[in-house]
DNA sequence: AGGTTTTATGAAAGCACTTACATTGAGAAA
DNA sequence: TTTCTCAATGTAAGTGCTTTCATAAAACCT
């Protein structure tokens, strides 16, 4: 049986220290390219690889960071992503997405990841979890940290969403918009969230206060996508009972009213104002006026703070609540 | 970092030597049960598993996939990631994803990856890579596959943008266009990858072929970015001297040009039309007309390949040329 | 040129375990 | 009782790699 390469052999045939090999191959930056040159020579004679099993237990860890996500394809999560990357970007971390499907799935990660020992640290991303799910966490001291959905004294980046809601309503009132809908999205229970729900909520509880109208006909909830959107948008928009603002609970939302606006002719903001909720990237290419939450920043300290539970186990948990923006375009 | 046990807590905590656990762990015949028990109880109290163990089962269990991708903002990198996820749903793979930034960090990766074996396969997504790359691939046993960029006799999937380009000018002309315009991301070089000059040198040679008219000051780049796609267009579109119809080399492009061209209050197509490349989600909800490549479809085809490379090393390498087609919708 | 900061490197101390070797104390044989 | 085994356990030296710290060399600054 061949005799493994080790580092020292790579170190040895290229006349430098182990620990430059090392250092080359966990930073090459931080080698002189003279050196890399020669590291590379020497590991490629000798076709050298590394012991995956030395290297974790060296490093105690696995260095990786997993990220639970729904299934990719709202924007949203994806510059949440973003975020979690670019705070990741310098450190020696690996990214793993686990992009759910259902429920059956979430399910199967949130028992299996902590256990197999596959990651160092984890971000679960707009995504339910248990107080059970808790517990396992802590008992394999897998560290957590949640974005848009929280547990009690457990680390999550939230946003208030009754508040966004609320703020919803105020902006439009005070617009001198008085007939309101909203549109939010049904679809997959698990996913929900209560974030459309609870911006219902806000929104409604917003409206009583200032004294406009909702009409119960004038609130719609359709499955997640465009189509759907856009149906959902038409069906609210045909009748002579038009509402004169439509508050969509996410941007792509208010993009699909928009465009059943174009459809059924009807200008925007004369006809309808309409109002999203996110400020992803679109948003600012379509002019939406929107709700701002920063979505990469929030990606961003999801990260730093699942770094700070892992470097420090006993880093007390903390809730942090994003503020909410209102952006103004030219839909409303 | 997951203060993981170790079997030092578990000796500690039964009041034992680390050999003896680990005894216990290789080959318990050789522990008094008393001990036995002793270590067992602290086990489970501890709910220990030994890191190699973990280790090893996440490796031989679970095979890791690297996606090389530039630092991702672009909706098309995300839909090719989409279809990469799609892909690999049902497989034990794991996807890691780097976000490439710099000229430096792609280098880095590339020279890097094949070595540490922390992955068992490697997608490049719209990245450039040397023959030398290739060769380290090889060295290694690497399975690579590449998207929208490719090596001789290496697999990849790609789309022909010079025909693409063709078809562009082919329809804009045959709709009745005679004054053209294109629109191109200068930028990164290293991320130019030639698909924009190879769209250009299509849109070129389709004109030239049908007679058409292309000014060279109708030919502009500028920076990745909403804020210079727009500025660019709306330099474009101003002067008296305005073409009739604008080829943009990708759909957010073409969706800034949509924004420039509201702004001077020009009409979609009446004033100018216009045509994206991609058809990226956002391309439907703006009716923009375009020229489709499969993104999903891509990454999900990359993705299918690369696993049949790595079950199988001996799979001979293809190319895969996607078909491309035109996708009329209001904007032209 | 002189001093200071920066960068590249090596020495050595871990990491979580394994294992060869040493030690201990019982029981068996003398 | 003394000696000899041998099973049960501990000690400590590896394992291949990472990382901290110190140092030497190079790059900057007046």
């Amino acid at each position: 049986m061949a005799e493994k390469t080790t580092i020292y052999d790579v170190a040895e045939h290229a006349g430098i220290s182990i620990a430059t090999v090392s250092r080359f191959l966990n930073s090459p930056d931080k080698v002189a390219s003279k050196t890399r040159k020669k590291i590379e020579e020497a590991m490629s004679k000798l076709s050298f690889v590394p012991l995956a099993e030395a290297v974790a237990r060296a490093r105690s860890g696995i260095r990786r960071i997993g990220v639970l996500t729904p299934f990719f394809t709202a924007p949203s999560f994806v510059q949440r992503l973003r975020g979690i990357h670019e705070a990741l970007a310098d450190t020696h971390y690996d990214l793993i997405t686990y992009a759910v499907d259902t429920y059956e799935q979430l399910k199967s990660y949130l028992s299996v990841l902590p256990v197999t020992g596959r990651i160092d640290g984890l971000i679960i991303m707009s995504l339910p979890f248990t107080e059970n799910d808790v517990e396992r966490f802590r008992q394999y001291h897998l560290p957590v940290v949640s974005l848009e959905f929280g547990r009690p004294a457990y680390s999550s980046i939230e946003i208030d969403n009754i508040l966004g809601g609320r703020m919803a309503a105020q902006y439009l009132i005070q617009k001198g918009y008085a007939k309101l809908a909203f549109i939010g999205e049904g679809g997959q229970p698990a996913y929900s969230l209560h974030a459309t729900e609870q911006r219902l909520e806000g929104f409604k509880s917003g409206i009583i206060q200032q004294g406009a109208q909702l009409l119960e006909d004038h609130i719609l909830f359709h499955e997640y996508g465009m189509k759907y959107a856009v149906e959902c948008a038409k069906k609210l928009l045909k009748p002579s009972e038009r509402p004169r603002a439509v508050f969509c609970a996410s941007d792509s939302q208010a993009i699909g009213v928009l465009k059943a606006a174009k459809m059924l002719k009807l200008r925007v903001p004369e006809d309808v104002a309409v109002l999203g909720f996110d400020d992803i990237d679109t948003a600012d290419y379509m002019d939406l006026s929107t709700i701002r939450q920063s979505l990469d920043h929030s990606g961003h300290l999801a990260a730093i703070k699942l770094l700070e539970h892992m470097s420090n186990p006993l880093a007390p948990s903390a809730k942090v609540h994003l503020s909410l923006q209102i952006v103004e375009r030219h839909t409303t």
